[in-house]
DNA sequence: ATTGCCTATGCAACTCGGTGCATAGCAGGA
DNA sequence: TCCTGCTATGCACCGAGTTGCATAGGCAAT
């Protein structure tokens, strides 16, 4: 879980409430680390009776009263010493490749919308990286080790979202491909690819194709 | 959620045990969708009851009996209305983005064994799609239906592969010069690009790169 | 002989994370 | 005037997912 220590770079970055760590989660950090408010709030109260950070309540005019977080020294080196820990490996959730493998059992046809949808998702998120990229990093000589840093995260969620974008072409090409060679399956829900339910014929995939995604 | 739909496809791949499932789930669909056993063994009861698989107990020798599920009409329908669902955005969880912020604030030659021991990792990934690649699809103008789909499915795993590893080499190289350029900070803990706790000086950072990872 | 691993299934307890809802003052538009 | 939306924090509940443990026979190696 590593949560806090996401909620320790933001506030190492900059102090704030919960409910401006929030919307950072909305915008920045939340690309590749999401928390709903609920779960900061939460994670906030424990961070603080173990001491990782310090409170301050801020009266304020017209709106209600906060309380800014500011990260302390245990804070710190609590994300120094999880800087030294292994890397776990990344729990993979990718449904689009789980319904990839899917329409194998139904019509191409039908995941054709969603995949269309999806790469626009990721095409506009392309853009704008790109343009972020473009303000924040226009001279990347003259960086401090900080900006350095984010620079180097932004071109990894650049080069992600290219492969991404060229991968969902190559999809939809493939899936349009199999939608036009049977057009009698077109219009048919499930069962068209074995004779009825229970095994499918050609089943060699379990130890060959099925080992490798 | 989308474990029954995964769980769903490897069955109409091939039916099997729910200790074969786990297995899978280790191998060829983990790869995309991550499940230990004790999550298999609940879900595939719950759709059992719901009618989407079906059970038939098999007597073994020399190993206990075990029960091989397939999947059933019902299971194929969900399926298919699953398949025309909107995509849910994916949740992101990219612990190794947050590190890479989070070593702004200690030393940067910290993060640089674990980096080199995923990158390692990644590359052994990447050979091991190549291989499978050769060895599955070795002609991929004579495939049918479903081993196109599997095809598709690798070729965004090397190519998510390939930009990984180069993603993390430019990390790496970014994460050297780093560590070259102040050697004063080697060798200590926390507290070095800041003066001490609390508010960072040139703290732009939250509105503009910040904004986009 | 004992140790450890593999097959095969399952219970119990827990954490993580998300949804829905509540409060409460203020601002702006229909 | 009412409705919506923003700031700001929080409770209660539920489902997903992990960890630890249990059982139980058979196999292989030390």
């Amino acid at each position: 879980m590593a949560l806090e220590h996401a909620i320790l770079v933001s506030l190492l970055e900059r102090p704030g409430s919960g409910y401006e760590l929030a919307r950072r989660f909305d915008r920045s950090i939340g690309r590749f680390w999401t928390a709903t408010h609920q779960q900061i709030y939460r994670v906030l109260r424990r961070m603080e009776t173990d001491g990782w950070i310090s409170v301050e309540e801020v009266a304020q005019d017209g709106r209600p009263d906060k309380k800014v977080y500011s990260a302390a020294p245990p804070g710190r080196a609590a994300l120094a010493g999880w800087l030294r820990e292994p890397v776990e490996p990344e729990t993979v959730r990718h449904e689009l490749a789980v319904r990839i493998r899917a329409v194998a059992f139904d019509d191409p046809a039908a995941l054709i919308p969603e995949v269309e949808r999806h790469r626009d998702g990721h095409a506009a998120l392309l853009a704008r990286y790109l343009h972020g990229e473009q303000r924040d990093f226009p001279a990347p000589d003259a960086l401090d080790a900080r900006q350095r840093l984010q620079h180097v995260v932004l071109r990894g969620g650049i080069e992600y979202e290219r492969m991404t974008l060229a991968w969902l072409d190559d999809v939809l090409a493939t899936l349009h491909d199999l939608a036009g060679a049977d057009v009698d399956g077109r219009s048919a829900g499930p069962a068209r690819t074995g004779p009825a339910g229970g095994t499918d014929p050609a089943d060699r995939t379990g130890g060959s194709a099925a080992d490798t995604p």
